[in-house]
DNA sequence: AAGACGTGGAC
DNA sequence: TGTCCAAGTCT
Protein backbone atom coordinates (compact mmCIF):
# COMPACT_ATOMS: atom_id res chain seq x y z
CA UNK A 1 0.00 0.00 0.00
CA UNK A 2 2.66 2.06 1.18
CA UNK A 3 4.84 1.62 -1.74
CA UNK A 4 1.93 1.57 -4.15
CA UNK A 5 1.44 4.99 -2.88
CA UNK A 6 5.12 6.06 -3.41
CA UNK A 7 5.18 4.34 -6.79
CA UNK A 8 1.99 6.31 -7.80
CA UNK A 9 3.41 9.51 -6.99
CA UNK A 10 7.00 9.31 -8.23
CA UNK A 11 5.18 8.62 -11.56
CA UNK A 12 3.07 11.03 -11.68
CA UNK A 13 6.36 13.67 -10.32
CA UNK A 14 8.04 12.43 -13.51
CA UNK A 15 5.23 12.39 -15.94
CA UNK A 16 3.53 15.71 -14.85
CA UNK A 17 6.71 17.67 -17.23
CA UNK A 18 5.64 16.38 -20.43
CA UNK A 19 1.72 16.36 -19.58
CA UNK A 20 1.86 19.27 -21.86
CA UNK A 21 2.56 17.43 -24.94
CA UNK A 22 4.60 19.79 -25.57
CA UNK A 23 7.59 18.48 -28.25
CA UNK A 24 10.22 17.00 -26.50
CA UNK A 25 13.50 18.34 -27.96
CA UNK A 26 14.60 16.39 -31.26
CA UNK A 27 17.54 14.03 -29.76
CA UNK A 28 20.20 13.19 -32.38
CA UNK A 29 20.75 9.79 -31.00
CA UNK A 30 17.55 9.03 -32.46
CA UNK A 31 18.55 10.38 -35.87
CA UNK A 32 22.36 8.49 -35.83
CA UNK A 33 19.99 5.01 -34.75
CA UNK A 34 17.58 5.57 -37.29
CA UNK A 35 21.10 6.19 -39.58
CA UNK A 36 22.76 2.89 -38.41
CA UNK A 37 20.18 0.67 -39.82
CA UNK A 38 18.71 2.65 -42.60
CA UNK A 39 21.55 4.42 -44.38
CA UNK A 40 21.39 4.31 -47.84
CA UNK A 41 24.32 2.54 -49.90
CA UNK A 42 25.93 5.11 -52.50
CA UNK A 43 29.75 4.69 -54.31
CA UNK A 44 31.22 7.50 -52.43
CA UNK A 45 30.03 6.34 -48.77
CA UNK A 46 32.41 4.46 -46.60
CA UNK A 47 30.81 1.28 -45.09
CA UNK A 48 29.58 1.57 -41.59
CA UNK A 49 32.19 2.42 -39.40
CA UNK A 50 35.06 3.68 -41.64
CA UNK A 51 35.68 7.21 -43.78
CA UNK A 52 35.77 8.03 -47.17
CA UNK A 53 38.64 9.80 -48.54
CA UNK A 54 38.80 13.10 -48.42
CA UNK A 55 39.86 13.31 -52.06
CA UNK A 56 36.53 11.15 -52.86
CA UNK A 57 34.19 13.19 -50.80
CA UNK A 58 35.40 16.82 -51.97
CA UNK A 59 34.56 14.94 -55.35
CA UNK A 60 31.01 13.65 -55.01
CA UNK A 61 29.65 17.03 -53.02
CA UNK A 62 31.02 18.93 -55.91
CA UNK A 63 28.82 16.60 -58.16
CA UNK A 64 26.02 16.23 -55.68
CA UNK A 65 25.31 20.20 -56.02
CA UNK A 66 21.89 20.45 -57.22
CA UNK A 67 22.46 17.08 -58.87
CA UNK A 68 21.13 13.74 -58.15
CA UNK A 69 22.17 11.36 -56.36
CA UNK A 70 21.65 8.66 -59.55
CA UNK A 71 22.61 11.39 -61.88
CA UNK A 72 26.20 11.61 -60.09
CA UNK A 73 26.93 7.77 -59.72
CA UNK A 74 28.16 7.42 -63.17
CA UNK A 75 29.85 10.41 -62.81
CA UNK A 76 31.54 9.49 -60.16
CA UNK A 77 33.07 6.31 -61.02
CA UNK A 78 34.72 8.12 -64.38
CA UNK A 79 35.90 10.78 -62.63
CA UNK A 80 37.44 8.57 -59.89
CA UNK A 81 38.95 6.14 -62.52
CA UNK A 82 40.48 8.56 -64.59
CA UNK A 83 41.48 10.80 -61.77
CA UNK A 84 42.62 8.74 -58.42
CA UNK A 85 44.36 11.19 -56.51
CA UNK A 86 43.94 14.96 -56.40
CA UNK A 87 47.40 15.25 -57.79
CA UNK A 88 46.15 13.47 -61.18
CA UNK A 89 43.34 15.71 -61.28
CA UNK A 90 45.82 18.91 -61.51
CA UNK A 91 47.42 17.26 -63.98
CA UNK A 92 44.82 17.12 -65.81
CA UNK A 93 43.89 19.84 -68.86
CA UNK A 94 40.77 21.64 -68.18
CA UNK A 95 39.56 20.52 -71.36
CA UNK A 96 39.82 16.78 -70.53
CA UNK A 97 38.07 17.60 -67.22
CA UNK A 98 35.17 19.85 -69.56
CA UNK A 99 34.97 16.69 -71.68
CA UNK A 100 34.16 14.47 -68.32
CA UNK A 101 32.19 16.70 -66.90
CA UNK A 102 29.75 17.34 -70.01
CA UNK A 103 26.32 16.79 -69.25
CA UNK A 104 26.22 17.14 -65.74
CA UNK A 105 25.36 20.88 -66.27
CA UNK A 106 26.69 23.74 -64.34
CA UNK A 107 29.92 23.70 -65.47
CA UNK A 108 32.00 26.12 -63.71
CA UNK A 109 31.37 23.68 -60.78
CA UNK A 110 33.89 21.60 -63.46
CA UNK A 111 36.36 24.48 -63.52
CA UNK A 112 36.44 25.50 -59.90
CA UNK A 113 36.66 21.45 -59.73
CA UNK A 114 40.16 22.02 -61.71
CA UNK A 115 41.25 25.16 -60.09
CA UNK A 116 40.42 23.63 -56.56
CA UNK A 117 42.22 20.32 -57.33
CA UNK A 118 45.44 22.79 -58.54
CA UNK A 119 44.97 24.61 -55.30
CA UNK A 120 44.92 21.97 -53.06
CA UNK A 121 48.33 20.39 -54.87
CA UNK A 122 50.29 23.89 -54.73
CA UNK A 123 48.88 25.38 -52.18
CA UNK A 124 48.33 22.51 -49.75
CA UNK A 125 51.14 20.02 -50.57
CA UNK A 126 48.13 17.78 -51.55
CA UNK A 127 46.54 17.26 -48.65
CA UNK A 128 42.78 18.70 -48.58
CA UNK A 129 42.87 21.13 -45.11
CA UNK A 130 40.71 20.06 -42.30
CA UNK A 131 38.79 22.77 -41.16
CA UNK A 132 35.92 24.61 -42.17
CA UNK A 133 38.03 27.90 -42.77
CA UNK A 134 40.55 26.56 -45.30
CA UNK A 135 37.93 24.35 -47.00
CA UNK A 136 36.31 27.58 -47.76
CA UNK A 137 39.55 29.71 -48.70
CA UNK A 138 39.13 26.83 -51.75
CA UNK A 139 37.36 27.52 -55.09
CA UNK A 140 34.19 26.11 -55.43
CA UNK A 141 33.83 25.37 -52.18
CA UNK A 142 30.50 27.40 -50.27
CA UNK A 143 29.10 26.99 -46.90
CA UNK A 144 27.17 23.69 -47.71
CA UNK A 145 30.57 21.81 -48.95
CA UNK A 146 33.08 23.38 -46.46
CA UNK A 147 30.90 21.89 -43.95
CA UNK A 148 30.05 18.39 -45.40
CA UNK A 149 33.47 17.96 -46.56
CA UNK A 150 34.83 19.39 -43.30
CA UNK A 151 32.11 16.80 -41.58
CA UNK A 152 32.03 13.69 -43.34
CA UNK A 153 35.70 13.27 -44.38
CA UNK A 154 37.32 14.64 -40.91
CA UNK A 155 34.52 14.60 -38.63
CA UNK A 156 34.67 18.14 -37.63
CA UNK A 157 31.89 19.63 -35.94
CA UNK A 158 29.68 21.25 -38.26
CA UNK A 159 26.71 21.31 -40.22
CA UNK A 160 26.04 21.25 -43.41
CA UNK A 161 22.56 22.88 -44.79
CA UNK A 162 21.65 21.85 -48.27
CA UNK A 163 18.09 21.55 -49.03
CA UNK A 164 17.41 18.30 -47.07
CA UNK A 165 18.42 19.64 -44.07
CA UNK A 166 16.17 23.07 -45.06
CA UNK A 167 12.98 20.62 -45.11
CA UNK A 168 14.06 18.57 -42.20
CA UNK A 169 14.81 21.53 -40.06
CA UNK A 170 11.68 23.98 -41.12
CA UNK A 171 9.40 21.10 -40.59
CA UNK A 172 10.86 19.90 -37.53
CA UNK A 173 10.26 23.71 -35.71
CA UNK A 174 8.07 24.71 -37.89
CA UNK A 175 10.31 27.77 -39.47
CA UNK A 176 7.35 29.89 -41.21
CA UNK A 177 9.60 32.10 -42.08
CA UNK A 178 10.78 31.46 -45.98
CA UNK A 179 13.96 30.57 -48.19
CA UNK A 180 16.73 31.99 -48.21
CA UNK A 181 15.63 33.87 -45.46
CA UNK A 182 15.49 31.41 -42.89
CA UNK A 183 18.61 30.13 -43.77
CA UNK A 184 20.59 31.50 -40.92
CA UNK A 185 18.07 30.48 -38.02
CA UNK A 186 18.19 26.51 -39.86
CA UNK A 187 21.70 26.66 -39.74
CA UNK A 188 21.80 27.74 -36.10
CA UNK A 189 18.83 25.54 -35.48
CA UNK A 190 20.51 22.26 -37.28
CA UNK A 191 23.99 23.30 -35.30
CA UNK A 192 22.12 23.03 -31.58
CA UNK A 193 21.22 19.10 -32.38
CA UNK A 194 24.91 18.28 -33.70
CA UNK A 195 26.17 15.60 -31.23
CA UNK A 196 29.74 15.72 -29.88
CA UNK A 197 30.25 12.65 -31.55
CA UNK A 198 29.82 11.22 -35.38
CA UNK A 199 29.56 14.47 -36.95
CA UNK A 200 29.88 12.72 -40.54
CA UNK A 201 27.16 10.54 -40.06
CA UNK A 202 25.04 13.10 -38.13
CA UNK A 203 25.26 15.39 -41.61
CA UNK A 204 24.61 12.16 -43.65
CA UNK A 205 21.82 10.55 -41.18
CA UNK A 206 19.92 14.80 -41.65
CA UNK A 207 20.65 14.47 -45.40
CA UNK A 208 19.23 11.00 -45.75
CA UNK A 209 16.11 11.50 -43.50
CA UNK A 210 15.29 14.28 -45.65
CA UNK A 211 16.08 12.70 -48.92
CA UNK A 212 14.20 9.24 -48.21
CA UNK A 213 11.57 9.95 -45.08
CA UNK A 214 11.43 13.97 -44.86
CA UNK A 215 10.67 14.32 -49.10
CA UNK A 216 8.97 17.20 -50.19
CA UNK A 217 5.59 15.55 -51.08
CA UNK A 218 3.81 13.30 -48.82
CA UNK A 219 6.87 12.29 -46.07
CA UNK A 220 6.48 9.13 -44.56
CA UNK A 221 6.28 10.60 -40.67
CA UNK A 222 5.04 7.14 -39.29
CA UNK A 223 8.37 6.22 -40.07
CA UNK A 224 10.39 8.64 -39.07
CA UNK A 225 12.83 8.57 -35.82
CA UNK A 226 12.25 12.46 -35.16
CA UNK A 227 8.42 11.65 -35.77
CA UNK A 228 7.38 13.03 -31.75
CA UNK A 229 9.04 16.16 -31.74
CA UNK A 230 8.44 17.86 -35.09
CA UNK A 231 6.48 20.30 -34.51
CA UNK A 232 4.76 20.58 -38.10
CA UNK A 233 3.79 17.25 -37.94
CA UNK A 234 2.03 17.75 -34.76
CA UNK A 235 0.42 20.28 -36.35
CA UNK A 236 -0.54 18.28 -39.73
CA UNK A 237 1.43 20.91 -41.51
CA UNK A 238 4.43 19.08 -42.45
CA UNK A 239 3.82 19.27 -46.31
CA UNK A 240 3.77 23.13 -46.25
CA UNK A 241 7.28 23.60 -45.28
CA UNK A 242 9.80 24.77 -46.23
CA UNK A 243 8.10 28.17 -47.27
CA UNK A 244 9.76 29.67 -49.93
CA UNK A 245 9.53 32.93 -51.94
CA UNK A 246 8.21 32.71 -54.99
CA UNK A 247 10.99 32.89 -58.74
CA UNK A 248 9.84 34.40 -61.62
CA UNK A 249 10.16 32.81 -64.68
CA UNK A 250 12.73 33.51 -67.48
CA UNK A 251 11.28 34.68 -70.95
CA UNK A 252 11.59 32.54 -73.74
CA UNK A 253 14.69 33.35 -75.90
CA UNK A 254 15.54 32.01 -79.82
CA UNK A 255 17.87 31.27 -82.06
CA UNK A 256 19.32 29.69 -84.99
CA UNK A 257 21.90 26.55 -84.97
CA UNK A 258 24.17 25.65 -88.15
CA UNK A 259 25.25 21.86 -88.43
CA UNK A 260 27.16 21.97 -91.17
CA UNK A 261 28.59 18.27 -92.61
CA UNK A 262 32.14 18.01 -94.86
CA UNK A 263 32.19 15.42 -97.44
CA UNK A 264 34.03 13.84 -95.30
CA UNK A 265 32.69 13.20 -91.94
CA UNK A 266 33.78 16.51 -90.01
CA UNK A 267 31.40 18.94 -88.52
CA UNK A 268 32.43 22.40 -87.91
CA UNK A 269 32.35 23.45 -84.03
CA UNK A 270 33.39 26.24 -82.13
CA UNK A 271 34.44 26.93 -78.21
CA UNK A 272 32.05 29.49 -76.18
CA UNK A 273 33.68 32.20 -74.31
CA UNK A 274 35.57 32.11 -71.26
CA UNK A 275 32.38 33.51 -69.34
CA UNK A 276 28.71 33.42 -68.81
CA UNK A 277 26.41 30.31 -70.09
CA UNK A 278 28.16 27.28 -70.78
CA UNK A 279 31.75 28.70 -70.41
CA UNK A 280 34.45 27.04 -72.65
CA UNK A 281 32.46 24.23 -73.72
CA UNK A 282 31.83 23.50 -77.19
CA UNK A 283 29.02 24.38 -79.41
CA UNK A 284 27.50 24.30 -83.43
CA UNK A 285 28.23 27.79 -84.76
CA UNK A 286 24.91 29.63 -84.20
CA UNK A 287 23.36 32.48 -84.04
CA UNK A 288 22.62 34.71 -80.52
CA UNK A 289 19.83 33.82 -77.82
CA UNK A 290 17.61 36.71 -77.91
CA UNK A 291 13.95 37.46 -77.45
CA UNK A 292 13.26 39.15 -80.79
CA UNK A 293 15.12 36.44 -82.72
CA UNK A 294 13.89 36.95 -86.68
CA UNK A 295 13.95 33.20 -88.16
CA UNK A 296 14.14 35.95 -91.59
CA UNK A 297 17.46 36.70 -90.32
CA UNK A 298 18.68 33.67 -89.30
CA UNK A 299 20.68 33.07 -92.41
CA UNK A 300 22.88 35.47 -91.99
CA UNK A 301 24.40 34.75 -88.53
CA UNK A 302 25.70 31.20 -90.57
CA UNK A 303 29.37 30.28 -90.30
CA UNK A 304 30.42 29.96 -93.78
CA UNK A 305 28.11 30.06 -97.24
CA UNK A 306 26.35 27.13 -97.88
CA UNK A 307 22.94 25.34 -99.43
CA UNK A 308 21.19 25.61 -95.89
CA UNK A 309 18.30 24.40 -95.28
CA UNK A 310 15.99 24.61 -92.39
CA UNK A 311 15.18 21.37 -90.41
CA UNK A 312 11.48 20.94 -89.37
CA UNK A 313 10.86 21.81 -85.72
CA UNK A 314 13.01 23.41 -83.23
CA UNK A 315 15.00 22.30 -80.38
CA UNK A 316 13.48 22.92 -77.15
CA UNK A 317 16.14 23.10 -73.92
CA UNK A 318 15.24 24.68 -70.84
CA UNK A 319 17.94 26.24 -69.16
CA UNK A 320 17.70 27.11 -64.90
CA UNK A 321 16.64 31.08 -65.66
CA UNK A 322 15.21 30.81 -69.51
CA UNK A 323 13.52 28.38 -71.97
CA UNK A 324 15.08 28.57 -75.29
CA UNK A 325 14.22 27.19 -78.80
CA UNK A 326 16.52 26.67 -81.79
CA UNK A 327 16.14 26.73 -85.12
CA UNK A 328 18.41 23.98 -87.29
CA UNK A 329 19.96 24.77 -89.87
CA UNK A 330 21.97 22.14 -91.70
CA UNK A 331 24.20 21.87 -94.84
CA UNK A 332 26.92 19.75 -96.82
CA UNK A 333 30.05 21.35 -98.07
CA UNK A 334 33.22 19.91 -99.79
CA UNK A 335 36.31 18.26 -98.24
CA UNK A 336 38.15 21.62 -99.07
CA UNK A 337 36.05 23.90 -97.16
CA UNK A 338 38.43 25.51 -94.97
CA UNK A 339 36.76 26.24 -91.02
CA UNK A 340 35.97 30.16 -90.32
CA UNK A 341 38.16 31.93 -87.80
CA UNK A 342 37.84 30.79 -84.38
CA UNK A 343 36.27 27.25 -85.52
CA UNK A 344 37.47 23.47 -86.39
CA UNK A 345 36.21 20.68 -87.84
CA UNK A 346 35.67 17.29 -85.91
CA UNK A 347 35.08 13.80 -86.88
CA UNK A 348 31.44 12.92 -86.24
CA UNK A 349 32.28 9.99 -84.95
CA UNK A 350 34.43 11.14 -82.01
CA UNK A 351 31.91 14.20 -81.49
CA UNK A 352 30.35 12.53 -78.07
CA UNK A 353 34.09 13.16 -76.89
CA UNK A 354 33.35 17.09 -77.30
CA UNK A 355 32.91 19.03 -74.58
CA UNK A 356 29.10 19.23 -75.47
CA UNK A 357 26.73 20.30 -72.91
CA UNK A 358 23.31 18.57 -73.57
CA UNK A 359 21.43 21.76 -75.47
CA UNK A 360 24.11 21.02 -78.09
CA UNK A 361 23.57 17.03 -78.25
CA UNK A 362 19.95 17.85 -78.65
CA UNK A 363 20.71 19.88 -81.24
CA UNK A 364 23.17 16.94 -82.88
CA UNK A 365 20.55 14.99 -82.13
CA UNK A 366 17.61 16.68 -84.45
CA UNK A 367 19.86 17.30 -87.04
CA UNK A 368 20.99 13.62 -87.71
CA UNK A 369 17.55 12.06 -86.47
CA UNK A 370 19.21 10.50 -83.88
CA UNK A 371 17.55 9.72 -79.99
CA UNK A 372 18.29 12.80 -78.24
CA UNK A 373 20.08 13.03 -74.96
CA UNK A 374 16.68 13.49 -73.13
CA UNK A 375 13.76 11.72 -74.46
CA UNK A 376 10.51 14.01 -74.77
CA UNK A 377 12.42 17.44 -75.69
CA UNK A 378 12.47 16.96 -79.30
CA UNK A 379 9.24 18.40 -81.42
CA UNK A 380 9.20 16.39 -84.39
CA UNK A 381 6.90 18.46 -86.57
CA UNK A 382 6.43 22.36 -86.04
CA UNK A 383 5.96 23.73 -89.14
C1' DA B 1 21.68 40.45 -52.68
C1' DA B 2 19.23 38.90 -56.29
C1' DG B 3 20.26 36.75 -60.49
C1' DA B 4 23.20 33.64 -63.29
C1' DC B 5 24.22 29.16 -63.79
C1' DG B 6 22.27 22.85 -66.43
C1' DT B 7 20.07 18.91 -66.45
C1' DG B 8 17.02 14.95 -65.74
C1' DG B 9 13.54 12.71 -63.11
C1' DA B 10 9.21 12.42 -60.46
C1' DC B 11 4.47 13.28 -60.24
C1' DT C 1 2.20 18.76 -69.47
C1' DG C 2 3.95 21.68 -66.56
C1' DT C 3 6.04 22.27 -62.24
C1' DC C 4 9.09 21.33 -58.76
C1' DC C 5 13.28 20.19 -57.28
C1' DA C 6 18.24 17.77 -56.44
C1' DA C 7 24.10 17.07 -51.20
C1' DG C 8 24.88 25.27 -54.05
C1' DT C 9 28.39 28.79 -55.52
C1' DC C 10 29.70 33.02 -57.34
C1' DT C 11 29.18 37.79 -58.29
Amino acid sequence: MLLCDMLWAMSVAVRLPRRKKAASAPQAADLLAWYDRHRRVMPWRARQGERTPPYAVWLSEIMLQQTTVKTVGPYFEKFLTKWPTVEALALASLDDVLRAWAGLGYYARARNLHACARAVVERHNGIFPDTIEGLLALPGIGDYTAAAVGAIAFDAPAVPVDGNVERVVTRLYAIEEALPAAKPKIKELATSLLPSQRSGDFAQALMDLGATICSPKRPACSLCPWHEPCVARAEGRQEEFPHKAAKKEGKLRRGAAFVVVRDDGFILLRTRPDKGLLAQMTEVPGTAWSHDFNLADAEAGAPLKAGWRRLPGVVEHTFTHFPLELTVFAARVPKSSKAPKDMRWSAVKDVHDEALPTVMRKVLAHAFAMPAPARGRLRKSAR
